[in-house]
DNA sequence: GCCGTTTTCGGCCCGACTGTTTTCAGTCG
């Protein structure tokens, strides 16, 4: 039983639904679908806290139906419509170039249920002749079929693709053949993980700039070429849309490839209750283009003050945009320096002066050198003694180069949540890291009690990736996090924002969770390497995804601020 | 089936590309 299990139930009944010729239906599915897939937390949750209605597209008919697969583990609906159409929607439907229509077609003509069938067809070659399918339907989707099983939910971490991302943008500025080039989509909201690269651009000549996109070092194969738009498979395993406009509807264009689905569906929605019509191309009165050159002119042209791509995922900020409420976010020039970095004492790949000056040129005013404490045997923690004999280099290096640094240590909450290193060492540190690595318990109960000593220690300043999941690898750690804020505010301590492009940790939808409570963040790199120090700009983006303010992070304050915190 | 600055009925985002077919349905984002 799970969240993405009950989505793609829904998903398949929309698909279902569609073959059916029923209307609206599979649209309202859909959505609900999506909601559901979307979730932070578990859909069982929601229905003990009976926040079901609270999920966007769920009312009473499907709320229904949701309790009853929490009950039950089945949906009737379901069950039924299976009987009747025994095809693995979920699988076929990955397949690039198969919907709803195409899936039952080859159902009802060759039988075929499933993926293998599929693969059997075709290598049969009994797709050809087909009503509808020629022998370029059969090849594309042969080629489909390679990818569809591999690829599914596949999405890479910002930061592992954003300078690949930045290098293309640059490329195709530099060839004299768009007025303007930018990212958009997910990457330019800077969500934590993107399933793919959309870039716009415009020009009076688009079809010359297709041929040089198309014909780019990293563009590994050409999935869909037309005039304006141009969707490739890169080399990294991405694919990336590449759309060309006119330059005056470059803002509406922005604003739509930008997205995300929801933000635009609502804004359009808007535009037509004022008599409106928004596209990419413009807003529309009739005939009459009245918008479109620049973002914020569509934004205010529809009544609403205008916002950062990192606020756009439909989770207020429309309505907060419209009675001019919005929270003016953290920006990125602000953040002053660094709160989590190793060295190679422990795990680190370059020494404390290589990471300072490193810092100091990315022109930041401070850095903290946060290295693993004792337990953490395999990132080579370190002892009360080794500590000392750092924090002694720290002191001499201190405010040399024109940067400012931090004593710190990213200290291990023990299994019974006492604390790794004494006393005495604790209180020479100007930043202490709690943070939870081994012996994570299966137990949501006794992992939060855990936490929970640590924080009402006092030693305290932030806690460390705080779910302590790991993108594709680990899930979060079972946590009662409501009540790891209300200890958090009652006792000082802070949550960290971790920009470590597989922690991502808070997520962004905890940040606007936690940030209820009255709670700072800090945000840190987790660098290992010099090269990684540049993660604290994905911490940032984080934190404005969380719509924090200044005052809510204190990588604004200055050093000294800082220091006067130290408890 | 959902939802409300068209609010309990009657709408529901909108356009590009593809393949196969001569005008468009299906798919995708």
């Amino acid at each position: 039983m799970s969240n993405k299990e009950l989505a793609d139930i829904f998903y398949t009944i929309a698909d279902i639904l569609d073959i059916e010729g029923v209307k609206w239906k599979p649209i309202a599915y859909r959505k609900a679908a999506l909601s559901i897939s979307t979730l932070s937390g578990d859909i069982s949750e929601y229905y003990k806290g009976g926040k079901l209605d609270k999920i966007e597209g769920v009312g009473e008919g499907l709320g229904k139906k949701i309790v009853e697969y929490i009950k039950t583990g089945k949906v009737s609906k379901y069950e039924e419509l299976r009987k009747k159409y025994p095809i693995d929607f979920n699988s076929l439907r990955q397949v690039r170039g198969l919907g709803p229509k195409k899936i039952y077609y080859l159902y009802k003509s060759l039988g075929i249920k499933n993926l293998d069938d599929l693969k059997r067809a075709i290598s049969e070659h009994k797709l050809r002749g087909l009503e509808g399918f020629g022998e370029k339907t059969e090849t594309n989707l042969s080629e489909a079929l390679g990818s569809a099983v591999e690829s599914t939910e596949k999405r890479i971490p910002l930061g592992f693709m954003l300078d690949n991302a930045e290098r293309i943008v640059s490329d195709l500025s530099k060839s004299g053949l768009f007025k303007k080039v930018q990212i958009a989509g997910s990457t330019r909201r800077m969500r934590e993980t993107v399933g793919d690269l959309d870039i716009l651009a415009s020009s009076d000549k688009p079809e010359e700039g297709m041929r040089f996109f198309s014909k780019m070092g990293e563009v590994s194969k050409v999935l869909v070429s037309g005039p304006t738009k141009t969707s490739v498979e890169l080399k990294i395993g991405l694919n990336c849309d590449f759309r060309v406009v006119p330059d005056e509807s470059f803002g509406s264009a922005l604003q739509y490839f930008t997205g995300n689905k929801e933000h635009n569906i609502k804004l359009r929605k808007i535009a037509i209750s004022k008599g409106l019509k928004l596209n990419e191309y413009g807003i529309f009165k009739g005939k009459k283009k009245v918008a479109g050159e620049s973002e914020e002119g569509v934004y205010s042209y529809l009544g609403l003050d205008y916002m950062p791509p990192e606020m756009r995922e439909d989770t207020g900020e429309i309505e907060a945009a419209q009675s001019h409420t919005l929270p003016k976010i953290v920006d990125y020039n602000e953040i002053l320096g660094d709160l989590h970095t190793h060295t190679n004492d422990s795990d680190g790949a370059d020494s404390l002066e290589e990471m300072v000056s490193e810092a100091k040129r990315l022109g930041l005013n401070y850095i903290a050198i946060t290295n693993h404490s004792y337990s953490l045997r395999v990132s080579r923690g370190l002892d009360d003694k080794r500590f000392e004999s750092i924090n002694k280099r720290i002191d001499s290096l201190n405010g040399k180069d024109g940067i400012k640094i931090l004593k710190g240590v990213e200290l291990e909450i023990l299994k019974d949540g006492s604390l790794d290193l004494s006393s005495n060492t604790l209180s020479k540190m100007d930043f202490i890291i709690g943070a939870m690595h081994q012996s994570i318990s299966k137990d949501r109960k006794e992992n939060t009690d855990r936490l929970i000593k640590a924080i009402e220690s006092g030693k305290l300043s932030t806690i460390a990736h705080p779910t302590g999941r790991i993108i594709g690898e680990r899930p979060p750690i079972d946590l009662d996090l409501d009540r790891i804020f209300e200890a958090c505010e009652k006792n000082g301590v802070m949550l960290e924002i971790n920009g470590y492009p597989t922690r991502s940790d808070l997520p962004f939808d905890l940040v606007r969770k936690a940030s209820n409570y009255r709670i700072k963040f800090s945000l840190g790199s987790d660098a290992h390497r010099l090269a990684q120090l540049r993660f604290i700009r994905l911490a940032a983006a984080i934190a404005r995804r969380g719509w924090l303010t200044k005052n809510n992070v204190i990588n604004t304050y200055s050093y000294e601020q800082i220091i006067k915190l130290k408890r």
